[in-house]
DNA sequence: TATGAATGAGGTTTCATTCAT
DNA sequence: AATGAATGAAACCTCATTCAT
């Protein structure tokens, strides 16, 4: 029998059902926020999200997913400006600067919630690991390659050490800007400063 | 007639239960542990644990309380070896080198779980803010101040700022050891060293 | 897409809940009895009676409702087939004759036990003593008046008064009854003549 | 081995008990006040409570028993400074005059909840029906009786049937003291008047 | 006797998931 | 495919009672 929808329909739902999920685990937390809240800001029924999803940790693995996607995409798209390697990094650094809004800390919590989730499931956390070396210490590490061909980045620095720094940096800024008083623009210029004083050549 | 235990047996008893407790929500998070969790682990049962503490909430907040202020004396411990405040410094961020153990892990887990959790309760998050300030910031602040003072460290740099950048670049590395191959050590160094090099005089 | 089940089908499961929890809290009590009771009562989930009652409370509540309002019903209903006023009064003390079955004492029971209850719950009380006025002092009082309106009933008394006098004989009546040897229809009979013989002009 | 304390001390000690019980019964209600409660009001510790009584229930059977005899005792008491018995029907309905204060009100809800409570337990419901017949029934009977003797009180009724009529009545009333507006002395007053209208020779 | 810490069965309520319609 | 009522395991917490001191 011939699909009744079309494909293209199917995917409208679930990413309507992610985008609610996300809400609400923004909100509340993955382990607080229930299905009857995705139910009630999506408007779609239960029956419906159990359609399109196996259960409630497959839409938190699939959110998990888009999410890494969406920023990657995000990052590079935004480096295709950029002409150098110092360029890159500069950038990098400035797409993490305020001014953060309520979405956007949503976002930070649910991801180091993720994380948290992850560390304790020995098979998430590996796909995990995996995932941010393809994207983000890869797209990094490159980068800093790039400038020590380049000439722009001093040449005996291990590219994925400094790959590590740089997100280590990241995520420690973004966790704190749950407190409302982190001054994180002012942290986040004086971490750029630092950092490509150590590494240019 | 005198109480039939002593005060010390109490405290006793209740370290007993908050070790048992961080053991659990380390393990499994805090939601997801259980009082019966706590019960099974700790060997007391279930109403000898409320007798000493309200609810599962209050055990976590005192764990968080107890945990800030033994890494508080720990860190002001260390420090009362050190002369001057380049090398008060540099012990701190040797203080968060490897090896970190499966406890260590744990209890870092567990703060920022601890973190996620407040940032979604506002009077919570108030109080933790006021401890982070009171404790930590300061702490380094003062660090920056005397450094000052001495001429170790320039002088028209802001000391609440790094105090921030330092607990920001700690807080992010910490979280990433979550991942079995991060490189902890080498980060915590190039971290160390590019610090110095931005505030040294 | 409608409903998947009408309101007259929710409307039924909620009266089979209802009607079993009247059951259970007529035989042991409304604190005693435990929404297991109701379970293994009623045949219907635990979930399912959260789904239609918010708690045990609220069932507690729609039940005295309903009983009021079943009551009143049953009053006005009997009311209207009487011409005068002394008639009514008659036919309102002989709605009170035995036989009292099993189930009218335990109506009587819940019902004082909801009043134990509200004593001690001011809102409760509150509401209940609105409709206690709105419900059965003014029927009473309604026919007070409209006898010394006609002339059958001294026009000197309080209505509101011998309402109260009528309700208290009535209620204390009706607790006694679960004396298995109480002489209900003789106390009943009793009653009805000295407050005839009171009232009558 | 000899009694190390005195009867009389161990007397007191139960008393106490039993007074801070009623309390707390009047308060909360039999089943919502806890042991606890009672420790905390009398200052008496679990233990010493569980030396004197054998469970909760206990108390509470203690309690009614002593309650009613009190009653008894106070009834009879001034019962002895009447002459006649229609001046003692008049003193008996006095009795039972407000100013009822929130004691004497906690005293009649208690009382409710015992036979509520006794309702649903057959071997209590004997006993407290015993003891309403022995002490109650039994003394107002008397009165009766010695009024028709004397000529006061019309020869044909039956004094046991008027017995309940005077105690439903009363009862009636004083479950009514829980709503703030009932007028209760009103109600008395015109219960006597028709009681006594009835039953006068 | 007195104490109060300990026990654990049992209470209410929640919620991910299923399934008849 | 969509619906939402039904399920019931499992969570947190209470409290009458016991018992070592």
């Amino acid at each position: 029998m011939a699909p009744i929808v079309s494909d293209s329909y199917k995917e409208k739902k679930r990413k309507e059902i992610l985008d609610s999920a996300f809400v609400c685990f923004a909100q509340k937390g993955f382990q607080i926020a229930t299905v009857d809240d995705i139910v009630q800001h999506s408007g779609i029924s239960k029956g419906a999200i159990y359609n399109y999803f196996k259960s409630k940790d497959e839409i938190f693995l699939e959110l998990m997913k888009a999410s890494t996607e969406a920023t990657y995409e995000k990052l590079t798209g935004e480096l295709g400006k950029c002409t150098n390697s110092i360029d890159k990094i500069i950038h990098l650094f400035d797409m993490y600067l305020s001014p953060k809004d309520r979405e956007d800390i949503g976002n930070i919590v649910v991801h180091d919630e993720f994380k948290l989730h992850a560390s304790r499931h020995p098979e998430l956390l590996e796909k995990l690991n995996q995932r941010r070396h393809e994207y983000f210490i890869q797209l990094f590490s490159q980068i800093i390659k790039e400038g020590q061909h380049s000439g722009e980045i001093k040449k005996d620095l291990k590219p994925e050490i400094y790959a590590n720094v740089f997100w280590s940096m990241i995520d420690g800024a973004m966790i704190q800007t749950i407190y409302p008083d982190f001054p994180c623009n002012n942290v986040i210029n004086e971490m750029r400063e630092m950092f490509l004083r150590k590494i240019k050549a």
